[in-house]
DNA sequence: ATAGAGTCTGTAGTAACTACAGACTCAAGG
DNA sequence: CCTTGAGTCTGTAGTTACTACAGACTCTAT
């Protein structure tokens, strides 16, 4: 064994491959605990706090969002028949990835055919912008009451932060 | 030809499905012009708005960010040889929605095969939690300058909102 | 005249971070 | 012992694309 008995954020952070403002962005949302601080007031972690961040990058990885990583870490935490509760929070969360990449593929064909007409284009118009302007062959909605948003894809879908 | 000359922002969210604080953001954003007023301080908008804004909706359900959309827009107002240029983003703007798209099933395959072994689980502990807690068959990161968050998916890789 | 709907501005909230500023602390070198 | 550079601290503000108010007007219909 030659892992020390704390480390400092920085190695922690190093060793997760999660920056140090994001380890202090989780203990002050509460899925990292509150640590141990040194003399000075440095934060001082051990081999738990490495596995649970770890648990967290891999989860945040899978696409759970913070609140399910909660959800999840606290029925780890309770160790008692987790098992049929995370697998809940797992599925719903399943559903969500499928249903994420239906729309993506929606997206994926109408830009694949735009582009692909866009390329071979001899008029004076682009059929890209035509296509956004004039619709791809969806009419704008017609009932003021329907809750979706049903140009292609459910309203709910949003592009994924793109920095 | 049944349409008023001028709409109220009201109606404007009705004919396109955008709901008003979304309208004005995009104002704000500069996405629509700033338009004219009535003598009160309604906003007034015609059909080349009910375009534009059917346009925004259209590219946003299609996965373009807003600064996207802003260049396309400008393209389209310029009117001058925008097909080369329009098609550069549209296509680099699919690049991003196929990587999403390989990411988002690169999870798939892995919530499933755990969520099903979570559902014959049959030891006393939750295959789920085990999963993330010892990673499946991914080694936590050894290189520290190595860019990229090799759990499963680029580092870049985050849940779309779900409200 | 008055009720109810529509609209206005401005601000603040959301998710999940990221990026500072300005102050401290620590280890190594001279 | 002092200095230098790296590490860490707190707190606040920025990011994206909206959404949700509060409080004040305005418009339409009865």
């Amino acid at each position: 064994m030659n892992a020390p008995a704390h480390l400092a954020i920085g190695v922690l952070s190093q060793r997760t491959g999660c920056n140090i403002e994001t380890i202090r962005y989780y203990e002050r949302v509460g899925l990292l605990p509150i640590t141990a601080r040194s003399a000075s007031g440095y934060r001082l972690y051990g081999t738990e706090h490495l596995k649970r961040l770890t648990f967290i990058r891999r989860a945040r990885a899978l696409g759970f969002s913070i609140d399910e990583i909660r959800t999840l870490l606290k029925l780890a935490d309770e160790r008692k028949r987790p098992c049929a509760e995370a697998r809940v929070v797992a599925a719903a969360h399943l559903e969500d990835v499928r249903a994420k990449i239906a729309d993506l593929r929606a997206m994926e064909r109408v830009l694949r055919e735009t582009v692909a007409r866009c390329a071979d284009g001899k008029g004076s118009d682009c059929p890209l912008i035509e296509t956004l302007y004039r619709g791809a062959g969806i009419s704008p909605r017609s009932s003021p009451q329907s809750r979706r948003d049903r140009v292609l894809a459910p309203a709910d879908v949003r592009p994924a932060a793109r920095p």
